[in-house]
DNA sequence: ATATATAAGGTCAGTAATAGTCAAAAAATC
DNA sequence: GATTTTTTGACTATTACTGACCTTATATAT
């Protein structure tokens, strides 16, 4: 098997896709104890793999009857796709950002496999070869022009 | 009793040969330990037997569960492309020459419309915005990183 | 009401597990 | 003897995991 972390983030994004809602609540005692492992090994996995960048919200309380709850943000229409490279894609991105943003891409239906490993190749650090910070300002151009140009009506 | 390097280059490619998903993924570690050598011996191995231009592509990840993939590039039926990248793309390319390969390979079907588009909008000067000869070189490693990227076997 | 106990979840720094880089030494080849 | 290729190891970088300590919410006793 691969690591904790990653068997972890598969079962929630199982249970997030069979989750009708668009979201899930866990007990974060109660998934540590079903995983062996301690608490804040929890606190990773939700940092890692499902924040914001990838598309994921998540939300928490503390004490009696406390929760945690993932929300998956779609992406569904042309303009939701516009908002989100505004947000995401700054003046500059680093790659791991970057690679966040298309997978997510590519699970929502907007890219095609093919197109998210060429643009992966494209974004990768050893194939830009700058120095930062233009080496991030570069990769947000060019995210930044790719994801417009599929905007583009005549596709 | 060759080299150490041929031998893990043997090993390597036998089980390539092997996997039916046209890549593989090892240990750096165990297979440092299995021929008895230092881990970067292992990187010699993957820079001088398995580069682009021998026709594999090499992906890793460090830190805990981390592992070294080769994918192995198809040549059979592309390798005219492979020519023609290597005739076409030199250390630097031009705007120009660059559509000029990117709407040739559309016409041959190597690349749908879209991921033409897409290239072109990545190889625009307006795009990369630096100063020649910064922008040509860049392009050409852009240019050069795509096509191979659509060569891997396990797409 | 207030204080205290209990039941959550959060943070952060440290440790472990991997892989990468680079230059020097050793071996092979020319 | 010179040059190129191979081998090695010290140092660096990245990702995963753990545990001690912190914060917040709710329940209960006084």
């Amino acid at each position: 098997m691969s690591t904790l972390a990653n068997e972890i983030e598969r079962y929630l994004k199982r249970l997030l896709d069979k989750s009708k809602k668009g979201f899930l609540e866990i007990k974060r005692n109660d998934l540590a104890e079903m995983f062996m492992c301690v608490p804040s090994q929890i606190n990773y996995v939700l940092e890692t793999r499902f924040n914001n960048s990838q598309g994921y919200h998540v939300e928490s309380r503390r004490g009696g009857g406390g929760y945690i709850r993932i929300v998956k943000l779609s992406v569904e229409k042309d303009e939701d796709l516009l908002v989100l490279v505004n947000s995401t894609v700054g003046k500059m991105i680093s790659q791991q950002s970057g690679e966040g943003l298309i997978n997510r891409l590519e699970e929502e239906g907007f890219l095609t496999k093919r197109e998210s490993i060429l643009i992966r190749a494209i974004i990768d650090g050893k194939t830009l070869d700058l120095d930062v910070p233009e080496r991030d300002l570069v990769r947000a151009r060019i995210l930044r022009a790719v994801l417009i140009s599929l905007l583009r009506e005549d596709l």
